[in-house]
DNA sequence: CAGTGGTCTAGACCACATG
DNA sequence: ATGTGGTCTAGACCACTGT
């Protein structure tokens, strides 16, 4: 029995700041996720178990998952039950990369790191709303679709939230590397784009001439908890691709 | 009595194509908000009243009507009733508005027309999915931010679906005129963004040089029944404007 | 005050997956 | 056969809105 209770004391209504039983069930589970009680992949309680558990009712749990469930945070398959979200597969890694050809089929990218380093970088500190003395994991890197380089990018990440972040392989999906070794799962992003020109380094790495357009995407990146954990720019050349976004 | 039925028979389940209950009652609500039976800013009957009429539930036609609060068909007001979703209001221009200042708030562009003509356009034709001998009708226009030009679009709709749309005086919210004047409400759109280099005719009309990067933003829009109704395409420049995405 | 949507509950039956 | 989530119903109480 782990009650979500209080805070719903029927007496003091109309206090401000209340919140619907179904998302303090909704923020208890989110929490457990994030704490690692669920890790990615895993199959939880059923609605029953955990309507019981949390002393409410069965309807009251399936809104808090239905939630969940729409903002990609759990699977929910009839007969065999609600899973945490996993980031390996395809589907996962094309939520947050939406580069795709103009012509044929959506394909996963290939990376090759460039360089890896720690440092002070007030910039990135400024963007991830912490100390400009925090050391910073600066991931230099490209990605490659067919074959060929589309895109070179710089990942900024707080050190202390990564520790050893340095001496990974670094994987073609980093979200599900975070998610894995150091139990920061990315949620949601903020993405800001532009057109701009391409210096003489960046043409060299993307096989175009200085000037050439490029679309710029800067990209905060969001956990669980609602943590700003990444900062990200890429630019990317989009003469055989486009970036992608649905609108509704 | 308007029954929802048949169609869900429980003799013969196991139907492929078989839609939910609730689904039906949202799919016969939306055909008669597209048919103009309620229009933009009207009031829907109550839950009670709707499910007496459709025969269901009240949480069933409150599970429809949840739905498309999700998909920005209606609005929900406690005490107040369910209203359809109007395009007039700076909330629905921004929703497909996507073009931010880099710093300071977000506002409303102006809108100045360069060229409306009726044409034989196969291009168009074919991203609308109608025959290439439909007369098109093609809006020039230019889009300012604080004065300056940012934008320069070209728009295709299909003429025979907006009528005597060449003598409108073209407003600065484009949906809110088809939908008030034709009835044809977009609810979505697929966007493809590209970085490409401006002509000079774009230079000259934007302020910037001929080679400059600009952001090309390539949209078709969708009615509430699932037809494509716009093309357009945008140029933008976005030195001091950037194009705002969320990824969730 | 009456009527609206918002929340919460309890229980029924269904389709799907697994043993 | 059992247990899961998916759908559907019925009814209760609440908070908000207008009269």
């Amino acid at each position: 029995m782990i009650q979500v209770q209080p805070e719903n004391e029927r007496v003091a209504t109309n206090m401000i700041g209340f919140r619907p039983l179904y998302r303090q069930v909704r923020d208890t589970l989110v929490r457990r996720i994030a704490d690692g009680v669920w890790r990615p992949g895993q199959l939880l309680p059923s609605e029953p178990e955990l309507a019981t558990d949390l002393g409410v009712s069965q309807g009251t749990v399936r809104k808090a998952l239905d939630e969940m469930t729409a903002e990609n945070l759990v699977t929910r398959r009839q007969g065999r039950g609600t899973f945490v979200a996993k980031h390996d597969d395809a589907r996962m890694l094309f939520q947050f990369f939406k580069l795709v050809p103009d012509r044929g089929e959506r394909e996963v990218p290939e990376s090759k790191v460039l360089r890896v380093s720690t440092e002070i970088e007030p910039a990135a500190a400024k963007q991830l709303h912490i100390s400009v003395a925090e050391p910073i994991v600066v991931i230099e890197r490209l990605r490659l679709l067919a074959g060929t380089v589309h895109v070179a990018e710089r990942i900024c990440v707080q050190a202390a939230l990564f520790p050893g972040l340095e001496t990974h392989e670094a994987p073609n999906n980093l979200y599900d590397l975070y998610s894995r070794s150091f139990g920061v799962t990315v949620c949601r992003a903020s993405e800001r784009l532009k057109a701009v020109a391409a210096t003489a380094n960046e043409a060299e790495h993307l096989g175009a001439s200085p000037g050439d357009p490029l679309l710029e995407v800067d990209r905060v990146a969001f956990s669980l908890d609602g943590r700003r954990v990444e900062w990200r720019v890429s630019r990317c050349r989009t003469d055989s691709v486009h970036y992608a976004s649905d609108v509704r």
